[in-house]
DNA sequence: GCCTATAGTGTCAAAAAGGATACCATGTGG
DNA sequence: CCACATGGTATCCTTTTTGACACTATAGGC
């Protein structure tokens, strides 16, 4: 869990996962709430962690494509089981995310 | 991942699935490295996001039993797989969590 | 010369999460 | 009267994580 337990982490091995390869900014179109910080940060704790493939292309203005390694790919099961599970209750709880929800709260 | 990214939720989720209804200090022993507070806060988050049950005896000492709820033993598949994953591969990671381990570092 | 696009960095701040430690209630046993 | 056991709470503090926002490099196009 402390692999993949990032706030964006299974979002992004899932979508390399059903996707296959995907550059940075086709990541960023489908995960659209994170931050580019954020995103970078994220995908090199799954570099690190070797579970994501990071390749450079030096160019300008410049590429650089994800995709899962074989360990990464070794969660399929894992991400597929997640999946299920939520779309099986996607009704319980309406939105994703959110303990903390922006409660507008008193103010 | 909201719901079971807590540091030690599926840790819990797993003994409460395995084993079935434990009550607390069954899963302090089961657990060891969480501290009382936490494990609480965690049991909790699980509680009221439905996925575990928490039945209390109004006996002194105090029982507590913990248990899965349907939704929660739902997620029977992903701990699966996450465990297969997981032993699998253990030999890459040797100690599990830390990504920020206690690095001894100069001093 | 200026603007654009891509994939970042740097710095700072906010907020969550987790941990340390001490304390509580209470029926029972000594 | 005191200690014990269980399943907590209450406080306070530190560490981690995430987010906001601004800034960069550079080749190509106008």
């Amino acid at each position: 869990m402390s692999l993949i337990g990032g706030k964006w982490k299974s979002v992004l091995l899932w979508h390399l996962f059903s996707d296959g390869t995907l550059r940075f900014s086709e990541l960023r179109r489908r995960v659209p709430n994170v931050t580019q910080r954020t995103m970078t940060n994220q995908l090199r704790e799954l570099e690190e962690d070797g579970l994501v493939h990071r390749e450079v292309y030096p160019q300008v203005p410049p590429k650089v494509e994800y995709s899962l390694t074989d360990l990464g790919r070794g969660l399929g099961p894992v991400l597929v089981a997640l999946k299920t599970w939520g779309e099986i209750n996607l009704d319980l709880f309406g939105k994703p995310v959110v303990r903390n929800a922006t409660a507008p709260a008193a103010e």
